[in-house]
DNA sequence: TTGACATATTGACAATCATCGATGTTTGTG
DNA sequence: CACAAACATCGATGATTGTCAATATGTCAA
């Protein structure tokens, strides 16, 4: 909800590993010793990654025995849209906007 | 357009001062010295952040005597809102998912 | 219980990055 | 020309972060 939350979930996605782990999930439910094999990367650094996008709400966990199913999150991905949404836009309409007095602040 | 480059971009974003300038660029062009006075961090500092969003085509300038005008870039914008959408979604709907054969490899 | 496998945690390290002071450049004004 | 204002560049520094090796935890099967 709130602005530092906002960078945090933006942060989440800024990275090259992470990234990539987000188009993996579009194809549906993956494991961890799968994301391992397209990642080249070593399994500490995975689960590190996995961890922020979980925390993110980007991604859901289903833990199944010893292995961890992850999954993109409906909820989470779509919050995340409108939340980038409010910031990557250029039509703004208010009405401080309008007659050129807004301030701009950000209050968090 | 490739992968490198979206990481990029997204990168420009994630950062609490730079989110801060989009919003405050929503109300309208702004120049430099004029961002200065809401975003507690020095010229320099503001020329750098502004540097990275201009690279990442979010934000356009406009030189007018000394002044440096920014402003959103509505193509940038709408070119980082479709990209984002293609990280940001799970409605995939290639056959390869459908069939469950798909390989999440990441080509760049 | 023992061993193998999937994952998490810890600690250390290197790379990246945001930040600032100092300085340079450009532009307009007296 | 001299000075001030807006901005860019440079170099240094401190904080953040991605990464891995080593180790710990948890699960299952023999």
């Amino acid at each position: 909800m709130g602005f530092r939350e906002d960078v945090r979930k933006i942060k989440a996605l800024a990275d090259e590993n992470r990234l990539a782990i987000m188009l993996a999930l579009q194809h549906g439910e993956k494991c961890g010793c799968v994301l391992l094999e397209d990642l080249n990367i070593t399994q500490p650094t995975l689960s590190h990654h996995m961890k922020i996008l979980c925390d993110s709400n980007l991604v859901d966990v289903r833990k199944e025995g010893k292995w961890m199913h992850y999954s993109l999150s409906k909820e989470g991905i779509a919050a995340f849209r409108d939340m980038i949404g409010t910031y990557v836009r250029c039509d703004c309409e208010c009405e401080e906007t309008q007659s050129g007095t807004c301030c701009c602040k950000v209050t968090d």
